[in-house]
RNA sequence: GGGUUCGUGGUCUAGUGGUUAUGACGUGGCCUUUACAAGGCCGAGAUCAGCGGUUCGAAUCCGCUCGAACCCA
């Protein structure tokens, strides 16, 4: 006998597994090399925001459900967490709270302003993380920023440098001029629908006619280095060759025919420059056209454009559309919607410059393989790597103009501009501060060495955690098992991740990949503080629990699917938290704290009944987990422990723990408790807090829940299980009508007779079942002492459709219009039914047709007839 | 413009060819029964977006239409 507390209180029970989990360190990777039972998760690191919103809370959700799964089916689970430090965002945010430019201080000493940020940013997500019981092991923590991370950032770009991956070149980037660097493809998001101004401008002809272009983008004037028309368009077919004057700038341009040009789009003549689209980009690489760079690195116009130098692109856009209109060039305006590259971290409008940078191939044929090796979950998001991998037209641009990242271990040889890549053996370097280990330039001798300032993109480092996690370069790389992720940076971190893997090991960095959705509202809409729909893990846990929060977050949908947040599924986790509670109090009250399992227990129907259920929850959860249903998963067990375990099975039993003899009570005792400590074994992914309590108070367990083993009751016992079934609806029904009826559960009954509709292959036991109804239960067989009247057909559809095929149809109708006592005689008498049709006999098998009957009872008599779904029962009070 | 996913009671959701379509929340009624009123029992509420096709049989497979979300151009 144990006494547990009355009520469940998780403000109580979260704070104090929270801490002892951490004393005893529980979740630690053993690490011993057994690749057959490792599963390692390759855990996202997210950029310390210093908030852990609930998007982040779902993806860490599944991954803890299979961290913690995975545990208890004996596997040695690795659980890391890494953070991806640098970064733009936290550059800006030490200016801001600093109150300085970059530039003010040495590169260093801001360096470590952002260090000191991120670390207070990582704390306050830690706690978030810890507050909703991720079984995160911390030992295995990492960080970007930290030396012996990006060290092996460097050693990564120094192989692929080695394997001619990485390059250095002058090529046309897209550029954020907020952010002053480079951006990749994969950073720059279009933003549709902006209002726009379409301008129509005069080109004056040099020694032919004028023309007239449209563009949206009269600042790029200077830049202007050509015009295109489509060969096909009959207005232009004698004038390609023709010369212009560009106006305001005077450069002439020569008109070319490409079929890229839309006929459609304004006059169907448009300028080149470089470079206002990748388009522009094509053009300019393909008939050799000029650069004219009028942007400079922070987005103001270069000398290029003469006296507007030095405005910014909205200046110049206006300051140039007016002079075109006083000097007659400007036929005319009108307002258009574009679409606009912008960079994603700061949505300003990108460009494109021309700059020396250094790149990472794309082999797209690799990738891809690689990619179609690993398995998708759900398969369909393999097509969003694809598709995005396909339509890649550039290489990755890795350099960014910045401070707080990786440097580039690289130096430029002064005397003769060799640029020199540092060796493995002295990563982790910082070539602007040190000069590299070889000494003299080998081109030329010289020592004087400039450190390359350009850093690296932040997808440098995140890309080989996989790598890092698996210990490398240390250790022989082996895939992860799993990488969770939103489907937002497929075409980032998992395009990368599997990019650098296949070129650093020529492997697949995971075995599986799970994408998971985004979440949304209670009112179905994108989560905003504006729309007042924003909901923080916290506030959950403060308002119900950790736990709570966590089942609600299982049951939103399945993974790869975008999911609501809704508060009535953490109000029904919190219940059947209530519900879990009750239930452990009630078997703790009935068990011995001593008890020992008995070898051979006298089990009755309903026990092997509960039992066998049990062992095939066990198998079909089990079946979900590993498939990452976590939905399901969920929902059977509930199901399981609510409905079979509380519902019906406690019930029954009560009449024996209370006054059954020893060994009956025993008995009953051990199948309550085996099939509890399963439940709450099997639910601890999803509520560690809840049945680590639970379990705990649970007499006759030890230890952790969570180093429990998944249990593998091996009982299934489909005899057993059906007459426990027969039982178990039973007992629920004589229950309805007595609810019905007005009388108490406990009210005493003359006798229960109970007309099974099938034979079953065991004789039903009884004994539970008349405790449960507090009346005598008679088993009988054959038809019931009371007035049985068939009242309706019910043709089975699975026996009759392949019998008779395209007349199905009319045999059923037939069916249902037939006399139904006259079809139940014919059933029971000759074993086939005699069914008229479209003038046809036919005889059918007695099997195909349920007759539905209602029992009434004969006058006089005082019993209730109920009609369950497997049997007849007569209720004498 | 191309593609992907989706459309199931008021709301959210399960259900990939065969009884009466699952459950939750909400909602109406009844009930203190020695684990639990944060409970139990009973009920109302769904032409499974629409149309057409395949099939003896479709929420489920196919096509089209409408609508939503996302990805790409």
């Amino acid at each position: 006998m144990s006494k547990l507390p009355d009520t469940y209180e998780p403000d109580d029970v979260e704070p104090k597994w929270r801490e002892q989990w951490r004393e005893t360190d529980i979740y630690s990777y053993e690490g011993d090399g057994d690749t057959d039972t490792e599963y390692v998760i390759d855990t996202p690191p997210p950029y310390p925001t210093g908030n852990l919103h609930i998007g982040n809370a779902l993806g860490w959700c599944y991954m803890d459900f299979s961290a913690r799964f995975h545990r208890l089916i004996g596997d040695d689970v690795l659980f890391p967490q890494g953070w991806d430090c640098h970064g733009l965002p936290t550059e800006v945010k030490v200016e801001e709270n600093q109150g300085i430019h970059r530039t003010d201080v040495p590169r260093e000493e801001f360096r470590d302003l952002c260090i000191e940020h991120t670390e207070s940013q990582i704390g306050a997500m830690r706690d978030t993380m810890d507050t909703l019981g991720f079984s995160i092991d911390w030992n295995h923590e990492f960080r970007t920023m930290d030396p012996e991370y990006w060290g092996e950032t460097q050693r990564s770009f120094v192989q692929m440098a080695d394997s001619d991956y990485v390059y250095q070149n002058e090529h046309p980037v897209n550029w954020c001029p907020r952010c002053e660097t480079a951006i990749a493809d994969a950073e720059v998001e279009t933003e549709e629908g902006i209002q726009g101004t379409l301008y129509y401008i005069t080109f004056s002809g040099v020694d032919n006619d004028d023309i007239e272009i449209a563009t949206t983008r009269p600042e790029l004037l200077a830049a202007c280095v050509s015009m295109a028309v489509d060969p096909d368009d009959d207005r232009y077919a004698d004038r390609i060759g023709d010369t212009f004057e560009v106006p305001l700038f005077g450069q002439e341009v020569e008109l070319i025919a490409d079929d890229e040009v839309d006929s459609d789009f304004g006059t169907g003549a448009v300028m080149i420059c470089t470079f206002g689209d990748k388009q522009d980009v094509d053009w300019w690489a393909e008939y050799d056209l000029d650069l004219r760079m009028v942007f400079s690195e922070d987005g103001r116009l270069t000398g290029l454009a003469g006296e507007y130098e030095g405005l910014t692109i909205d200046e110049a856009k206006e300051a140039i559309a007016a002079d075109l209109e006083a000097e007659g060039s400007l036929v005319d305006t009108e307002s258009t919607e574009q679409n606009v590259g912008q960079c994603w971290r700061c949505d300003t409008p990108i460009e494109i410059l021309s700059k020396e940078q250094w790149f990472v191939e794309v082999r797209q044929d690799e990738i891809l393989e690689t990619a179609q090796t690993v398995e998708w979950i759900p398969d369909h998001m393999y097509g969003r790597l694809e598709e995005w991998t396909e339509g890649m037209e550039w290489d990755w641009v890795i350099s960014r103009q910045r401070v707080f990242a990786t440097p580039i271990p690289a130096w430029h040889c002064q005397d003769c501009g060799h640029t020199h890549i540092a060796e493995e053996s002295e990563v982790p370097v910082k070539p602007p501060e040190t000069d590299p280990e070889i000494g003299t330039c080998p081109e030329c001798g010289g020592e004087n060495w400039h450190g390359e300032t350009d850093v690296m993109d932040t997808w440098m480092d995140s890309s080989i955690s996989p790598l890092q996690v698996q210990g490398w370069p240390e250790e022989p790389f082996t895939p992860a098992t799993l990488r969770p992720q939103g489907h937002d940076i497929i075409r980032t971190w998992a395009f990368y991740t599997l990019l650098r893997s296949a070129a650093i090991e020529d492997e697949i960095p995971w075995e599986e990949i799970l994408i998971n959705g985004m979440v949304f509202g209670d009112d179905g809409n994108k989560m905003s503080k504006s729309r007042d729909n924003f909901v923080q893990p916290e506030t959950v846990v403060e308002e119900y629990s950790a736990d709570a929060f966590r089942q609600a977050i299982a049951l939103g949908g399945q993974p790869g699917s975008d999911i609501q947040f809704q508060w009535k599924e953490v109000t029904s986790a919190a219940r059947f938290e209530t519900k879990v509670w009750n239930i452990t109090r009630f078997v703790g009250q009935q068990l011995d704290e001593d008890r020992d399992p008995i070898p051979d227990p006298a089990y009755r129907d309903v026990d092997r009944w509960i039992l066998s259920k049990c062992s095939r929850v066990a198998r079909e959860v089990r079946e979900d987990m590993e498939q990452y249903r976590f939905d399901a998963a969920l929902r059977t067990l509930r199901d399981f422990v609510w409905h079979d375990l509380a519902d019906d099975y406690l019930e029954l039993v009560k009449g024996r723990l209370y006054e059954g003899r020893p060994g009956e009570r025993d008995a009953a005792q051990q199948a309550l408790f085996t099939t509890l400590s399963a439940s709450l074994r099997m639910l601890s992914p999803f509520a560690p807090f809840l049945t680590e309590e639970a379990y705990r108070g649970l007499p006759g367990t030890e230890g952790s829940v969570h180093a429990a083993g998944w249990p593998a009751p091996d009982m299934v016992d489909p005899e057993h299980e059906a007459a426990g079934d027969l039982i178990a609806e039973i007992a629920s029904t004589v229950r309805g009508w007595k609810s019905d009826t007005g009388l108490a559960l406990n009210a005493p009954l003359d006798r229960v007779e109970v007309y099974p509709d099938e034979d079953l292959d065991v004789p039903v036991d009884t004994y539970d079942l008349s405790e449960a109804a507090s009346a005598p239960v008679q088993i009988r067989e054959g038809v019931p002492s009371v007035e049985l009247v068939p009242v309706e057909v019910e043709p089975d559809h699975s026996v009759i459709g392949p019998e008779f095929r395209e007349q199905a149809g009319q045999v059923v109708a037939a069916l249902e219009t037939m006399d139904p006592a006259q079809v139940a005689e014919q059933k029971t008498l000759d074993g086939e039914i005699e069914v008229d049709f479209d003038g046809e006999v036919a005889l059918i098998s007695g099997d195909a047709v349920e007759i539905v009957e209602e029992h009434r009872a004969e006058s006089g008599e005082e019993v209730a007839v109920l009609d369950s779904d497997s049997a007849t029962i007569l209720v004498y009070e």
